[in-house]
RNA sequence: GGCCCUAUCGUCUAACGGCUAGGACGUAUCCUUCUCAAGGAUAAAAUCAGAGUCCGAUUCUCUGUAGGGUCACCA
């Protein structure tokens, strides 16, 4: 009978959190729930000093919104009398010591300190990525555990915290790799079993340094902001120094639970890549229903383009749902509900004349009137006009001005589909005008 | 500096010790409908260096180099 997997999310709520410390709780979670095993949030608040309840939201948010669901939660300042306990239990033992020292503050006051009682042996554990990793202890000396008996420090609340939720897996961050001797030491000294551990690579920015915030990092909200869906972000972030071992790429959050192994986990660190992200979105996006692109695309547009018919159109256009603000913006859109104004050398086409692009327009006009309303749709509409241009030394000569009496644009969607969208009456109104 | 880890296109990566080192993002060119987008096609682009083992090394070993992590009364 194998043991439950139990794998937990320990972050300190010191800050916002960036996207590599939520990729290590994507992976913890992902291992627990393919292994149909549980996940665990702690928040690491012994730091009473840097821990704020505005941090230890935004991370229950973030989590939240990713969809990364956790089985417990708790506060590490829940467990000071639990860790007070092990501490007695480790100076009655003598693995740890009471120290008079001076404070650290400069106050010159005497206090008193716990002190590990360090054996000084070679500590070697087996990690799921990097393999069997071997550590000499002597040079740590008697690390510091606990200020006092209510206030423990890190690697004892760690130690002591994994122990009594039966984490069996614990996945950090590479950084952690050196305090892994010392907590090794520790669940020695209580009689904790050690864990198996999983040290993921460094997530680094483009300057090759580890990503942080004060190298510009942005927190999951920034993400959630920008108009990404979560489950791109899941992927995206999931896809830094793992793979599938297949050419897939995209992944729902539940394929992403079946395929996810640590043999397939990176051992080198990995630079984020912002570009792939927006490609991931873009992916994710285009999987979405009709439905719900509608939805959201319409959170994003004033009420005067709220226009079923152009979501096909945005949709194509953008990687991320703020990318629709930025065309509503830049007045992209603005032709769909008001006449364009431009000036009427732009209709003319390169080298062509103002005659020719007059006449050309009136023959499509002439043609264009066949169509009864119903069937002016973009296949019909495109037909028509490019049995004209057949006759042209180059289809730009009408594309282009049928295309800018459209939408006043350089740039805008092709002159059929606008056509279709604008209807009979609005398009044929607009040509007779450019004529 | 000590200790630990790592090294394949610009980036993310694939390749039982054995095909022309494959894919994706990005870039460039072309096609599709004048422009934009989407789509399709094509191209440029990599095994850090040097030894060793081997019939054969991206893969194993050693050395060098480079990069990263870590050395708190933070987590």
């Amino acid at each position: 009978m194998k043991e439950k997997v139990i794998t937990r999310f320990a972050p300190s709520p010191t800050g916002y959190l960036h996207l590599g410390a939520y990729r290590t709780a994507i992976f913890s979670y992902l291992y627990a729930k393919k292994h149909n095993g549980a996940f665990v949030l702690r928040i690491e608040n012994t730091d009473r000093v840097r821990s704020t309840k505005e941090y230890e939201e935004n991370i229950i948010e973030s989590l939240k919104w990713l969809g990364l669901s956790y089985d417990r939660f708790y506060r590490q300042s829940e467990h000071v009398e639990t860790h007070k306990k092990y501490l007695e239990k480790m100076i009655k033992e003598g693995n740890a010591y009471l120290s008079q020292e001076e404070a650290k503050d400069g106050s010159k006051k005497m206090k008193e300190i716990i002190r590990f009682k360090n054996p000084n042996i070679d500590i070697s554990f087996e990690d799921e990525i990097k393999g069997k990793v071997v550590m000499n202890t002597k040079d740590l000396g008697n690390f510091v555990i606990a200020k006092n008996l209510n206030e423990p420090l890190f690697h004892l609340a760690v130690v002591v915290d994994d122990f009594e939720a039966g984490i069996t897996h614990v996945i950090r961050g590479e950084d952690h790799t050196s305090n892994t001797p010392r907590q090794i030491l520790i669940q020695r000294a209580i009689g904790a079993p050690t864990p198996v551990y999983a040290h993921l690579p460094l997530v680094l920015g483009p300057d090759k340094l580890k990503l942080s915030k004060r190298r510009g990092a942005q927190p999951i909200n920034y993400y959630k902001e920008m108009g990404f869906l979560p489950d791109a972000i899941l992927n995206g972030v999931a896809f830094i120094g793992w793979n599938p071992g297949t050419d897939q790429e995209i992944f729902t959050h539940d394929e992403l639970v079946k395929a996810f192994d640590f043999s397939k986990v990176q051992k080198s660190p990995a630079i984020f890549n912002e570009e792939k992200l927006e490609w991931f979105n873009k992916e994710h996006i285009k999987k979405l229903s009709v439905e719900e692109l509608k939805n959201k695309i319409f959170e994003y547009l004033p009420n005067n383009l709220k226009i079923e018919r152009i979501i096909p159109i945005i949709a194509e256009r953008i990687s991320k749902w703020n990318d629709v603000k930025d065309m509503v913006t830049r007045g992209e859109l603005d032709f769909f509900y008001k006449e364009p104004k431009y000036e009427k050398e732009k209709l003319i086409y390169k080298n062509s004349s103002l005659e020719k692009t007059a006449s050309n327009l009136k023959e499509s006009v002439m043609a264009l009137e066949k169509l009864s309303e119903k069937d002016f749709t973009k296949e019909n509409v495109k037909n028509i006009l490019m049995k004209i241009t057949d006759r042209l030394e180059s289809r730009g000569e009408l594309l282009h001005p049928v295309r800018y009496a459209l939408s006043g644009l350089d740039k805008s969607p092709d002159p059929f589909v606008i056509a279709e969208v604008l209807g009979k009456n609005e398009t044929l109104s607009r040509l007779q005008k450019a004529i």
